[in-house]
RNA sequence: GGCGCAUUCGUCUAGUGGCCUAGGACACCGCCCUCUCAAGGCGGAGAUCAGGGGUUCGAAUCCCCUAUGCGCUACCA
């Protein structure tokens, strides 16, 4: 079972865009070939005609490729097992199907979606477990044959009904499930589409795939996947039921508890490799100390022997540490980059633009070490875009030093300072020792008074650091600053 | 309801019979550094390993029971 080539696959359902639950999926598939010298297949799950969504598709693509998780074989790369959408694959199913019926592993079935509406009520009702009754399966086969040519009809496996299916899951060990208590399935739709079940199967033989790693959610179906492996004759997969991942209120991530699309987290300021060490670390581990792992190193080491069975809750305060982390770790030029979008993209459109790429690469150094998430920049950098400092509460200048009358002290004393910098001369070394001259005709500490500064110039009391950033902002907008805040105080 | 899975600090995890009076990381608290805020450094608190029975000289690690949580229970995946 082992001894093929690692090949594993992705195969998602373009049903909107994919969760981080169902990518961490897809990285440790991909992953997991890779460090076998695997190759790694993407297979679009079009089976349900109802819940396609238009740009679903691109939105997987694009999911993957924002991480760096790259296919050898796939919808847009083609490949030798092609195509690569179940839509396109319909033959194979229904070739798949009618060995299964005239083996007398499945069967037509012509009950009603009524019938089987009602079928569930009643034994919901009676405290029964829900299944289908096999009405149908008992219809001779040319009877069946016969009135399927202008029946509507599915076809449904026929489970074998006693004994035990047993799953070998490299993850969780042995699992065994009782026959019985299994339903017979619908593996053709009435509409000739195959159910997930059938196509599943269908192709991860056809393409070779040697490991069927997914989530725990299927886990249950296992047994189904099972039993049409063995009533087709084919080799199963090696299975890997990955831990789910839970949302805040520990419930199974999903669209509906929100927060969960991958693209999001991108759009808000997340970085790839941040996520990408993130999801890896949600149900896996590299031994026992490590915690910062790059792509590089993932794919060299990852391997299913260290996935942990149970379910993992998705932490944002850890995915903010590490996006901190690999902002502090990056390139400086990507750096300035990544401010200069994030900025242009951030600030409000009365800021003329192209912005002024000489204030974005003197401010980048500053914002590194303040900054977890992209989306964070244009808030810190918007006081040197403006003329005037953004608009604040007047209370905020005296706030921090307590008394308004200091706080006017503060403000007269460094405005004579700074204007006694001639403008050719206006740095941040200047600055820093005009403002640092002010100690003494105070009498405090620069900590004690800077805050007023900081209120008056940038609109708020915290920041990236004053002397640069009136250093940048240039001797003109800084006194202006300083005596509308002076104004303010009367 | 049935079936299945899971259960180590708040969170992610290390741990496969003695190295564990349970290690690391995030978050939290304190100190240092410091122009604010951060970042960084140092330190602290935080888990009777869900509970109860066994097995064993010895259990977080093996077995059983219970509890709790989650998943599945469609002509959806």
């Amino acid at each position: 079972m082992t001894d093929r080539p690692v090949r594993t696959r992705y195969a998602p359902s373009p049903t909107g865009n994919p969760h981080v639950g169902n990518i961490r999926s897809a990285l440790f598939s991909w992953a997991f070939a890779r460090a076998r010298d695997g190759q790694f297949l993407l297979r679009i799950e079009d089976t349900d005609r109802n819940r396609y969504v238009e740009g679903a598709v691109e939105a997987i693509l694009e999911s993957l490729r924002w991480l760096g998780i790259d296919w050898d074989e796939g919808p847009d790369v083609g490949g030798p097992k092609g195509p690569y959408f179940q839509s396109q694959r319909l033959p194979l199913y229904r070739e798949a199907a009618e060995r299964l019926i005239e083996a007398g592993r499945a069967y037509r079935c012509f009950c009603t979606p009524e019938r089987l509406d009602a079928l569930r009520a009643s034994q919901a009702a009676a405290k029964q477990p829900p299944g289908y009754d096999r009405r149908c399966r008992g219809i001779l086969p040319e009877e069946a044959a016969a009135r399927a040519k202008d029946e509507p009809f599915v076809v449904r496996f026929a489970m074998v009904l006693e004994g035990s299916t047993v799953l070998e899951d490299v993850i969780r060990g042995q699992v065994v499930f009782e026959n019985a208590l299994q339903d017979d399935f619908v593996v053709l739709k009435s509409d000739g589409y195959p159910t997930y079940h059938l196509a599943v199967v269908v192709d991860d033989t056809a393409m070779e795939v040697s490991h069927c790693i997914r989530g725990d959610e299927w886990i249950s179906s296992a047994p189904k996947h099972i039993q049409l492996y063995e009533a087709l004759g084919w080799q199963q997969p090696t299975w890997a039921h990955l831990p789910l991942i839970l949302g805040p209120d520990h419930k199974k991530l999903s669209k509906r508890s929100g927060d969960t699309a991958l693209l999001d987290y991108r759009d808000r300021g997340y970085l790839p490799e941040a996520m990408v060490n993130f999801l890896a670390f949600l149900g896996w581990s590299l031994d026992d100390h490590t915690t910062i792992l790059g792509v590089e190193d993932l794919k060299r080491h990852f391997d299913l022997s260290r996935v942990v069975p149970n379910p993992a809750v998705f932490d944002i305060e850890r995915l903010n540490f590490l996006n901190g982390h690999y902002i502090r770790a990056m390139d400086g030029e990507r750096w300035v980059q990544l401010v200069a979008e994030w900025a242009d993209r951030g600030l409000p459109a009365s800021v003329p633009r192209p912005l002024d790429e000489r204030v974005i690469r003197a401010a980048a150094p500053l914002l590194r070490e303040r900054v977890t998430v992209l989306g964070e920049v244009a808030g810190l950098v918007e006081f040197l875009f403006t003329y005037d400092a953004p608009a604040y509460d007047t209370a905020l200048l005296v706030e921090r030093i307590g008394d308004a009358a200091v706080a006017v002290r503060v403000l007269d004393e460094a405005l004579v300072r700074l204007d006694a910098i001639p403008e050719g001369e206006w740095s941040t070394p200047a600055v820093e020792a005009a403002l640092r001259g002010l100690e003494e005709p105070l009498g405090m500490k620069l900590r004690k008074f800077i805050p007023v500064l900081y209120v008056a110039v940038m609109g708020r009391p915290t920041g990236i650091p004053l002397f640069d950033s009136i250093g940048i902002l240039g001797r003109e907008r800084t006194l202006a600053r300083l005596r509308a805040a002076r104004a303010r105080l009367g």
